[in-house]
DNA sequence: ACACAATGTGTAATATGTACACGAACCTTG
DNA sequence: CAAGGTTCGTGTACATATTACACATTGTGT
């Protein structure tokens, strides 16, 4: 049985990224603080989704629990990119406001450590509605108003993926088990900010004996149908030779 | 001025690699719990170099006061890799008598924010004899005994060094400013823990525009004297491409 | 002057990266 | 049912990078 009972200066914050087949996306939780008495807005802007971690809960527990309570799905690949405990990490006044306001007071200075989310979009649409939480284009982050530091965080984030993204096989998390080599192309195209030779990128990708055609074509589209792909982890765990770069 | 009031739940822990132009080494603290009465030595292990962070200190900060400490260098290369939270760190019954004796009982469960530094060893040499505190080859870690879980956070450090390694020029820290090639090689030999061709490492250093060479040459060995090279990190971002990968 | 020890260099075969254009398959529309 | 629209899937020539492999050079020490 879980306490509940919170680490007042210890949390963690998750940075989970989506694919929609056309753009990378982030979730955010809408952040609003109503005035108690006269229901007036006085905050109202986004925040990464993360809470404080209980005194009986590992670091990753906390950050699973808190993508199970958004997503509703277990083992969501989870990775952390970083802890976070600069002395000014609640500056701005609106977020001394609310940080009074949840905190109780209990703590001055809070770290928090970060992950990173891979999801599947294809399995987890649903229980989002009814929350205040939303994707958001990656490229448009740049232009939201976001609580603390988590638009710092999310850059770190981004950044992260990107990285790692070029050396390890973990896109194949934002993509469903399968999928079309021009899916994959888009998905890295998006993640990396570049764009590829499309005859280059399936030559790479040939190399890549870990991603495995399957007989299933597309249905239903209106050109010819793509063949559809699979990756399999357990080729890339025997396969590799350490000398794979994902960069293309 | 630093208060030197310590938060009790939050640490950081240094790995602090070093290379002797043979071989990687770690830098370990040597601890050591006598008996308050009959002074019998109760526990006589390593750990890392960590303690907890202060309240009005950044955990980048105090990873900084901890190496100055205990080297007397600034500007040492420092990078976090990992924070660790897990609920079972303090399970051995040496380390539980060690953290009530050092923790007073104040938290159940500390989290350790996980810091690699590397060093020129040629800059530090005197100031580590005077305390507990001393070199160790990386490849006798896994039979020495350590505290709490220094020993995995060791090897976490290991490994984020090695991939590190790899795709960013940050091996050079652990040179001094001027180096030969065979030094160069031995070192990414000692980090990677494999060995390559003379001629095929300095084809792939060639391409590394920002390994220069001097005009100076070793002087006073009993062999044919090796060109001293520098790393520039200015020419390093200028020129790369983003596709250099430290794979030899 | 000779032995010793580490430095510094080239070539050929293979693999990888890059730039670039068009027919094929399926659906939609008129 | 023919024509048009859209995405899929493929090959070649050139440049660059990787790999495997052996010996003369330059200094010191005796």
């Amino acid at each position: 049985m879980i306490s509940h009972k919170i680490v007042p200066n210890i949390s963690v914050d998750c940075v989970v990224f989506g694919f929609d087949f056309e753009k990378l996306n982030v979730l955010l939780v809408e952040r609003e603080l109503k005035d108690e008495k006269n229901g007036e807005i006085l905050i109202s802007d986004h925040t990464l989704a993360g809470y404080h971690i209980f005194e009986d809960e590992d670091l990753d527990s906390a950050a699973s629990r808190i993508l199970k309570g958004l997503t509703g799905l277990d083992n969501i690949f989870l990775e952390q990119f970083g802890a976070y405990g600069q002395l000014d990490r609640v500056s701005a006044p609106k977020d001394k406001v609310w940080f009074e306001h949840i905190n109780k007071g209990f703590a001055d200075r809070v770290v928090t450590v970060g992950y990173l989310a891979l999801i599947d979009n294809t399995k987890v649409t649903l229980r989002l509605k009814d929350r205040n939480v939303s994707w958001f284009p990656v490229t448009t982050v740049s232009e939201m108003e976001m609580a603390f530091d988590h638009k710092f965080l999310f850059y770190e984030a981004l950044q992260a993926l990107q990285r790692k993204v070029k050396v390890e096989p973990i896109a194949f998390e934002l993509l469903p088990d399968y999928f079309t080599l021009s899916q994959l192309q888009k998905l890295y195209e998006a993640l990396l900010g570049t764009s590829f030779d499309k005859r280059n990128f399936r030559k790479k990708v040939a190399q890549m004996h870990y991603v495995i055609p399957l007989k299933k074509k597309q249905q239903g589209v209106a050109h010819k149908p793509a063949q559809y792909y699979l990756f399999s982890r357990e080729v890339y765990e025997k396969t590799r030779k350490g000398r794979i770069s994902f960069i293309i």
